[in-house]
DNA sequence: ATATTATAATAGTATTACTATCATTTTTTT
DNA sequence: AAAAAAATGATAGTAATACTATTATAATAT
């Protein structure tokens, strides 16, 4: 049997649902290529257009404009990694084996997901590394989290957080915590593929001592409960 | 007798060096006033021309684009911040104190600092917190870097992560905790203001709990040697 | 068969991110 | 004090960006 993965996405983010439609998937797809390829800054609908065969003003319709389809394919990873963290920690006996799994899936690279068919999750994955705080390092913040546009990166935010609370109902910052693990699973690999001297990649061989390090860190902070 | 802190600034930040022309002073000055003001994706160099009374052509003279001008105020920011640290944290007994103090000087909210005349820190403090990371997280990075652009950052990055060592000798990651201290300091602050659910903001009554959480956590993932 | 909806084709606008030229002012050197 | 050099100001121009608008055509639903 095959499974197809399908997420469900705010529908601020957009004029009409991509999902629907055949336009709507390339520009998802080709989206995520065009982006990864020549980064966000120099990306624009024009090229998009291009690289899909339709018109600029054909994208607009879809999207209002980059930066919101930059969210959307942002939250998508974000609601992707909440999916896979609740499944595959599912099976775990220990909260503490639960907060380690997580951990995992977070630090580790990424490879495609086949379930989702127009998705390449490993592009996505860089693309979230290089340019996944420009979607909400932006002047509208606050205006995109009240359309709660920032909904899934906070719900993982929230479910990490119980993760560490289950471990440890004593410890006082688990959101903190929690931000701090997603955001150093992500930024770390980055510095390691661009600034490797900002990690600690020449001193230990350990080829995914990203994970190794963040582990350490979060189970010395919490001290958990047995 | 008053004191003033010069910082010297790596050459292939500017076409023109600022530091030394009247109009390269408050191209600096207003540059960080109106990015402050209204953001780095709005700011343009026509704009900025417009607010000191000189021309676009005039501030291309200076600097390459807006860029390298961002580039070089947030170096200037990890400049001053490594000069604060070094010099704060010299009368400190302990390595811990030492390191506390680093901490604490990275994480709180930052004071104008009046020995630099035309540069507001406060501004800078959060434009870091804002715009910061658009200064690495670019497809020019590697470029940049070999240009030694971001050197400010990864000296600041290699002087905590020597108080880590000087902590406890045996920690096996200390570059990348020093990285996770410097961005986390920023980082956090910039959501305690914007996105509070991704932090302890309402959960812990301490203002300036970003300090405590990164303490604690530290001192935790180090176990420093007495 | 008709109405609805989506897409394609085309054009147009204000702004951005520059580059180029030349005149004028200011500073430095002689 | 005069001449040379350097910095600034004024102006113009270009390709690309980030959109909006209009109309024609194709696909789909009723």
């Amino acid at each position: 049997m095959e499974l197809r993965l399908k997420i469900e996405m705010n529908e601020n983010l957009f004029l009409r649902n991509p999902e629907e439609t055949d336009l709507g998937r390339k520009i998802i797809q080709n989206g995520i290529k065009l982006i990864h390829q020549i980064g966000f800054e120099s990306f624009t609908f024009k090229k998009l257009a291009k690289l899909i065969g339709t018109t600029e003003a054909g994208i607009y319709r879809y999207f209002e404009n980059k930066q919101l389809l930059l969210i959307y394919i942002v939250d998508w990873y974000w609601s992707w990694q909440q999916f896979r963290i609740t499944y595959y920690s599912n099976n775990c006996k220990t909260s503490r084996e639960k907060l380690l799994k997580a951990i995992d899936i977070l630090s580790e690279p990424v490879v495609d997901d086949v379930s989702t068919p127009y998705i390449n999750e490993y592009l996505l994955y860089e693309i979230v590394m290089s340019e996944g705080a420009k979607a909400y390092l932006t002047r509208n913040v606050i205006k995109y989290n009240e359309a709660k546009l920032f909904k899934p990166y906070k719900d993982l935010c929230l479910t990490i957080s119980n993760l560490i609370t289950n471990c440890n109902s004593q410890y006082q910052y688990p959101r903190s915590l929690a931000t701090n693990i997603i955001e150093m699973s992500h930024s770390l690999n980055f510095y390691k593929k661009n600034l490797p001297n900002l990690t600690d990649t020449n001193l230990v061989k350990d080829t995914d001592f990203i994970t190794r390090f963040i582990e350490e860190m979060v189970f010395a902070t919490i001290k958990p409960e047995v």
